[in-house]
DNA sequence: AACGAGCGCAACCGCACTGCT
DNA sequence: CAGCAGTGCGGTTGCGCTCGT
């Protein structure tokens, strides 16, 4: 199997870029433009280069109005309310930040970011090997309070009556939720409102109006009142066999019971002690589908008009709403 | 001064998606 | 509709730089 590569190997220059390769690539495209074909490129140039890396050397660095470094503590924030609420999708979280590129972005979180937000970045003053700096055992979450750079990303300190999450900010919650809810969907059933083992069909529109409405409610709620929130009095809730009517209890029990292998760029929050696998009441190993579906009434991910993918429900406010979330992930 | 470890980042790799034929 | 080529994307690698010993 294997598909053949994109070009030949072996007569390809790999590695760094010389000043003359980046000066023919960029006369050219900026004369020509790309003309629509990466592979055929290289070639009408002279370079010895793969189509492939043609493509990344321009879009990462040769491109215009291209910043690197010096992210800015807003930018920073962007990052990290993005990561934690769609995950390592770059490109999305790229298009968010003018004159960033992808690959960037993901080698300043993997790098700087992550260690900064989650406290493990080492002191300044300190020495530059070996002293791990605030190393954070995982299942301590005592520790995650420390957050010298966003102290408005600490996590909620947990207890096991009180709900806690990362981010105090309700645009990070809310993607999250949607991110949650995209898993809720099933891979073909795109425009079904998917409820496992439901008896109770519901029609796609009272689901969105429903979603909203909570979206809406979480959105206007303040930060300590969201975990306390009380699902939609609905007859729809109120018919929902075993429906859980505590928004607070639920997502935690989510959070807990969320099967890493499904929960894709979001696992750090494990790894980091953000979720406490300990107080997983399954294990970590919850069948997805059969979790309670009533507890985030959300609407599929479907197919838009543009050939892109969306949550059912458009989101009203700010830049970040305008994310789309592919479903192939 | 030499060495080695850690770090940052550019570039590569391979898979998935998309559009064309 | 299937197959293929091109593209996009996220993960990983490798190299050069920095700094402590």
């Amino acid at each position: 199997m294997g598909r053949a590569p994109c070009c030949d190997k072996n007569n390809v220059k790999r590695g760094p870029w010389s000043p003359e390769e980046d000066a023919k690539l960029r006369s050219y495209i900026e004369q020509n433009g790309t003309g629509g074909n990466w592979i055929a490129l290289p070639q009408k140039i002279g370079l010895k280069r793969c189509g492939k890396s043609c493509r990344l050397r321009w879009l990462n660095y040769l491109r215009p109005n291209i910043k690197h470094g010096g992210f800015s503590e807003e930018e920073d924030r962007i990052i990290c309310s993005l990561y934690i609420s769609i995950g390592s999708r770059w490109s999305i979280i790229a298009a968010q930040l003018p004159g960033r590129t992808d690959n960037d972005i993901k080698n300043y979180w993997n790098t700087k970011l992550k260690k900064k937000l989650f406290g493990k970045q080492r002191q300044k003053q300190g020495s530059r090997k070996g002293k791990e700096i605030n190393s954070i055992p995982s299942s301590n979450n005592n520790n995650m309070n420390q957050n010298p750079c966003w102290p408005e990303l600490q996590p909620i300190p947990y207890s096991n009556n009180e709900p806690r999450f990362i981010n105090h900010d309700h645009t990070s919650i809310r993607k999250l939720l949607i991110k949650l809810g995209g898993k809720f969907s099933e891979d073909d059933q795109l425009t079904n409102v998917v409820l496992p083992n439901s008896q109770y069909p519901i029609d796609n529109s009272s689901m969105q109006l429903m979603y909203q409405n909570h979206i809406n409610l979480i959105s206007s709620s303040p930060i300590n009142d969201v975990f306390n929130m009380t699902a939609p009095n609905t007859d729809l809730y109120n018919n929902m066999d075993g429906a859980a009517n505590n928004f607070s209890a639920e997502f935690e029990h989510m959070i807990n019971d969320i099967n890493p292998q499904k929960l894709d760029g979001l696992e750090f929050l494990y790894e980091d002690g953000l979720i406490d696998k300990s107080a997983s009441t399954s294990g970590g190993n919850l069948d997805w589908e059969s979790m309670n579906p009533y507890v985030l009434p959300l609407p599929p991910i479907v197919a838009s008009s543009d050939g892109g993918f969306q949550q059912g429900v458009e989101l009203q406010e700010g830049p970040l709403d305008e994310l789309r979330y592919p479903m192939a992930q």
